[in-house]
DNA sequence: AGAATTCATTTGTCAGACATTTAAAAGTCT
DNA sequence: AGACTTTTAAATGTCTGACAAATGAATTCT
């Protein structure tokens, strides 16, 4: 692990990113201890807030954690799957906010990538993903539901579809997807007549499912995906119109 | 923006926490500015350093970037594609490294997911994306090349194919499952007749991409995908023996 | 032996100082 | 007046030294 003193860039990056590749490289394993603060201030001759800065990047990536107290340090953490989720989700969800990605692009990506699961999620889901597909559809026929609510359990059935794959990099790639839309989805208002609509389709999906058929489930994701680009399209119209009028 | 002194997580994490739920929420605008480390100081009532620890655990997320010099200071990170595909791909990686992954399981979200792609580009590809393709293939096929080079050149065929699907967020996505791949694909030998069938399969795929003929492609696909697994599988057990025996 | 205490080590936080960078502002020359 | 140079103020980057708090090990006491 060496740094570059002529470099211009940061000490602490510098020195993040020497560690971060021995993290990648299997130089330092799931559960080893890092030196501690003042050692590696000493190992980089820099001092101990630098190295403390370093770690702390490398901390927001999940890549270390640290405990206090004797016999505490840094130690290399193993990275699981619910923290690449978050990652995933984090970066997924500023990505499509933040660089004016269409609604168009951002479905068109999402069904996409569910219709690659769904062959696998009709061969392998067990009664409890179907379980969870069936009482979220229940749920998305209450009444009461706010648009919110809605989406949100919306979420939860396309997430149980997904997870039926029985592939944990499917389920933790899709996450990301699936879930960034949510504030792109949100910007919609789901009147009872689309809701209907749509929980039809989510039927069929969830009896495509069931019945093991994945071309079906595929189908009626791609129609899912068509309503829902529509939908969007005239709420986003009825709304421009209204501002203009 | 506020913290909880009564929290028992770290002072720069809940910091980190507040400006990021602030950027995701909107309430911070790309380009922006943060007020300076002085005075977030005193916005959260603790030292520069704290500040400083927050703030580098946001620059590791590319959330921000900050700059020297007067008129500098921290800034809300426009996070790009680049950006994005790079955090992906070390998140993948290490998913994938740090949780004993089976082969077959990363194989098939990849291939997968890339099958995903294939409809939209036999549809949309650009000459551009065939010719990568195609000169792609020519490199697999000179005698010289190394198993190294070969999985790079596998890679970038496969980066093609899913970029002529002309949507950057399914991009984004495929971007850390082919790439985190590599280096589970690194540790197999290609002899001289497996790289002639993965040549032969390639140039089906890049055939039926330039004929339009999606669901061809997606059958090539999943045919590299089986001689992948089984290629992978014979490897492995030819190790197994020569170290057993 | 078991419980309580002390102790050493390590991270978390703070305060203050200086170095470096940077762009605006002021000054100077033609 | 305009172009070039110098100054200056503001900001991040780095260093030093100190203390607080946590924590497991070693020690001591009962």
């Amino acid at each position: 692990m060496k740094i570059d003193p002529k470099s211009s860039a940061d000490l602490s990056a510098q020195i993040a990113k020497a560690i971060r590749d021995s993290i990648i490289a299997g130089d330092l394993i799931v559960d080893e201890r890092l030196p501690s603060e003042a050692e590696l201030a000493e190992q980089f001759d820099v001092s101990r807030s630098t190295v403390r800065e370093a770690l702390k990047r490398l901390a927001a990536q999940s890549l270390i954690r640290t405990q206090r107290g004797a016999f505490g340090g840094a130690f290399v953490n193993r990275l699981s799957y619910p923290d690449a989720y978050g990652q995933q989700i984090t970066t997924s969800t500023l990505l499509l906010s933040m660089n004016d990605v269409s609604f168009d692009t951002a479905c068109e990506a999402r069904y996409a990538l569910e219709r690659s699961c769904a062959p696998l999620s009709a061969e392998r889901r067990t009664a409890d993903h179907l379980a969870t597909m069936r009482a979220e559809i229940f749920r998305q026929q209450q009444p009461g539901l706010t648009d919110e609510a809605f989406c949100a359990s919306d979420v939860a059935f396309h997430r149980a579809l997904v997870d039926g794959a029985d592939n944990p990099v499917l389920s933790y790639q899709l996450a990301g997807a699936v879930e960034a839309m949510q504030p792109l989805m949100n910007m919609i208002t789901f009147t009872a007549r689309s809701r209907e609509a749509i929980v039809a389709l989510h039927t069929r999906i969830a009896d495509a499912i069931e019945a093991g058929e994945g071309s079906d489930a595929c189908e009626g994701l791609s129609q899912l995906e068509r309503y829902t680009v529509e939908l969007a399209r005239s709420v986003m119209a009825k709304r421009a119109s209204r501002e203009a009028g």
